[in-house]
DNA sequence: GAGTTATTGTGATACAGGTCACTGCCCCCC
DNA sequence: GGGGGGCAGTGACCTGTATCACAATAACTC
């Protein structure tokens, strides 16, 4: 992970990602209390059980949130693409908590870290700043429910192709690049049925399957 | 459901399942424009797809969370209890978004209704009341995580046996009454599972099994 | 108390996925 | 170009849970 500041640049980046954030003021207090952070692809942001001192808004990449349990089981939950946050990340800032989660960078992520001073702060001072807290709560809960919806209603093969797909739209690629493995670690699957299933797939025509790589028809 | 505007009584409940909503004005606010509602046991109070127009702060008796999906299969989430509210509401209200969830009393209960236009402009005016509403979210994202874990992590023995000391606890009783369909429905399981492990469970001496009923040892 | 209905119990069978064991393949590297 | 290591394919078997069919029991009504 590289940390740089570089105001004038996060201006730019935040009116470009975050245009609802628009008060001049706001962005003005972001470009100088932000700090600019780069993480390299699958390196891990933050641990379940880590104390978050930052609030991560994505500008560039993606990021993988995931959930585990205490035998180490993990199951992923779901992506955070630019101009979005890590909800999580807020409230455990503000009271200290411990994450619930893990967060990975997918691909070569770019964000601006909020120190968590601040967040709580703009909340009040800021209408749009919490707007956008709000509205970012809103969107986890129905990215959570969503989760819980896929395994408690679904069957493996319609949830391995949902994942495919949400894989796809984060990074902006229909050709994707995991193995089997990966993937069943993250639907908390075995990696013969996910193969199995794949194989399927291949034969109904909707991907093509080859060494680390699953491209989308 | 019978509504009713008792503005000394309702600061007192207020004060008393609230304390930590201590600003005079903003409990001044809440007497002048918060409603007293009565749900009976059973009786829905908000269905899957339906527009909110308040948010419910909990004085007395249990809400029942639940999701469907578009079979018509049912999930349980979890439970609202005196103290808390349905965060799930604020957005909905905010944002004039449909409802994702069902909520259900599951005892004769009663609830303050926060009309929506009030809701967003004391997060600005008053800090305890954005501290509430932000504590209630993370809650909220909480146990749809624990949610998670449980259906996707744990087996129908376990799920069930949390599901049952949930519910006693919601409902303050260690004896429960509900019949094998009804839990297996919360569970999305079927009937047959939910009494086989249930008759595990007697046998193991966990609990006691009657006719709709179900008592905690 | 006989009939009726809701609830619970039980056995047979089906199927999705997990687990285990092994094979075959691709790629890289010396 | 011959090993070796990760990756993928495959079959055999096991388990948890769903589904179906029906029996048994409890409670409720007349």
């Amino acid at each position: 992970m590289i940390t740089e500041k570089a105001r004038p640049e996060i201006l730019s980046l935040i009116r470009q990602n975050y245009p609802q954030l628009a008060e001049r003021n706001l962005q003005e207090e972001i470009g100088t209390h932000g700090t600019i952070l780069h993480f390299k692809a699958g390196s891990l942001i933050m641990d379940f059980g880590a104390y978050v001192k930052i609030m991560p808004l994505i500008i560039d990449g993606s990021i993988k949130v995931m959930r585990e349990d205490d035998e180490g089981n993990e199951l992923f939950l779901y992506y955070l693409k630019p101009g979005e946050t890590c909800s999580m990340s807020f409230t455990c800032c503000l009271m200290d908590k411990k994450s619930e989660i893990r967060t990975v960078a997918e691909e070569d992520t770019t964000v601006i870290g909020i120190p968590t001073r601040f967040m709580d702060e703009w909340m009040s001072r800021y209408p749009s700043w919490k707007n956008f807290v709000m509205t970012s709560y809103d969107q986890r809960m129905l990215e959570l429910v969503r989760t819980i919806d896929s395994i408690a209603f679904k069957k493996m093969d319609e949830r391995l192709m949902d994942y495919l797909e949400q894989k796809a739209e984060a990074t902006g690629n229909r050709t994707l690049t995991a193995t089997h493995q990966e993937i069943a670690y993250d639907l908390n699957a075995s990696r013969e049925a996910v193969s199995r299933l794949l194989k399927q797939l291949e034969k109904d025509q909707v991907v093509q399957l080859g060494r680390n790589r699953i491209e989308l028809l």
